[in-house]
DNA sequence: CGAAGCTTTGAAATACGTCAACGCGTGTGG
DNA sequence: CCACACGCGTTGACGTATTTCAAAGCTTCG
């Protein structure tokens, strides 16, 4: 989705949103009334289990939906925090559902979004499934990388938003794990890492630990 | 999805197939037609990654759906291995879409079942992130025995028919851990297992190593 | 300025993987 | 029909990647 699509959509609807650093977009039991078009910021997704213990879902950047996993119960199950100060476009799901009956390009948009999160979520099984510590947090590298690459940014240069604490989470790790795995890769000269601040410098080395000689191959 | 209300969707379509065990339903790089409702045997989804190395990412059983992932590039990017002999129906997208647009309630189970989908993958991504091998093999009984449950078998007592192998990759592990798991279930009095033929003989010790003090709360 | 949370690093513990051997069932071809 | 191979499943011994625990430095923010 392009800014311009979100201008569109947002154009619909009038209603935007700010939620500051550390607030939530949604919480798990929510009721389901909108799904959010991110314009600016950062956003974690996290379930919660009985137990309490915490999963960081995905990331999600300006461009990208949250919401659409609670439409069948009409519930939010998990919760969406702002990383930074941002900005979400409110999009009222019946009045979407209504419009996209007449637009079958909109219909066809929806189908995608729901199709591609789903082929996302695969790709991160087969991260937390089957790869080691240091090939999960190089995939995640590329995968951050390219998404900002998308948007306009540069691909080699970023500021994570997001907290070891979170990445580590993310990935089924533990903070200290991300922390060493990040030293290392700046010992072996693959990265340069100032606090949240990161240079990619070997895309290629990077690529190779990641298992993947394609660098933009996990772009969403 | 009900096996009345695929009747129905079938009765629309007229198609349906057989896939004999071992035989894949759809391939990575297959085109995308057809969603596929399950009438009988079940089936792992499997991705592939570069290195060749594979995920299996979901058990699918009669009345659950194929394919959704594969829509917004109108190519299947994983593939379905039929576990045994099945059947299918076979759904083609483009009448399915057609016939949605005209019926609101058709629309609205679409987005049910990508949304449901969605839901399922984030609990998977807690089990495979957070959780401990016995938790993650517990939690994957309690989630078959209430699938079961849900068609009108018995909870308690079912036959597997995915191979250990298999289940060690769903749930990130190696088929060892999973073989000595069970013997272990076993030797506690939880399960009654022999080759494939499960009985669970205690649900409730068997909630508590999943994590959750409520046996169906995993049921799709 | 102080507290609280994040990050880093080290040392020790452990859960799970790897390797290896063996038994079992099943299908296949001589 | 038997022999054999092959894939699956089990169990043990051992190795190791990652976690856990601990301590200290560093930010951030009230």
């Amino acid at each position: 989705m392009s800014r311009a699509d979100i201008d569109r959509l947002e154009g619909v609807t009038g209603r935007k949103r700010i939620v500051r650093a550390g607030e939530m977009l949604y919480s798990a039991g929510d009721s389901f009334q909108n799904l959010f078009a991110i314009r600016s910021g950062s956003f974690k997704c996290v379930v919660t289990a009985v137990d309490g213990d915490i999963q960081v879902t995905h990331f999600a950047f300006p461009g990208e939906l949250l919401g659409l996993d609670a439409y069948s119960r009409r519930l939010h199950t998990s919760y969406s925090e702002a990383l930074e100060d941002s900005s979400v476009c409110l999009l009222p799901f019946v009045q979407l559902e209504r419009l996209a009956r007449q637009v079958p390009a909109l219909q066809q948009q929806i189908y995608s979004l729901f199709s591609d999160e789903l082929r996302q979520e695969n790709e991160i099984l087969m991260l937390l499934g089957r790869r080691s510590a240091d090939t999960r947090l190089a995939a995640f590298l590329i995968n951050i990388s390219s998404r900002y690459a998308q948007r306009g940014y540069s691909p080699s240069q970023f500021v994570l938003s997001m907290s070891r604490i979170d990445i580590a989470n993310y990935l089924g790790l533990t903070a200290e794990t991300i922390s060493r795995l990040f030293s290392r890769l700046h010992r072996e000269q693959l990265i340069r890492v100032d606090g949240r601040s990161m240079q990619i410098l070997d895309i290629v080395g990077l690529s190779e630990i990641a298992g993947t000689h394609c660098s933009y191959e996990n772009s969403p």
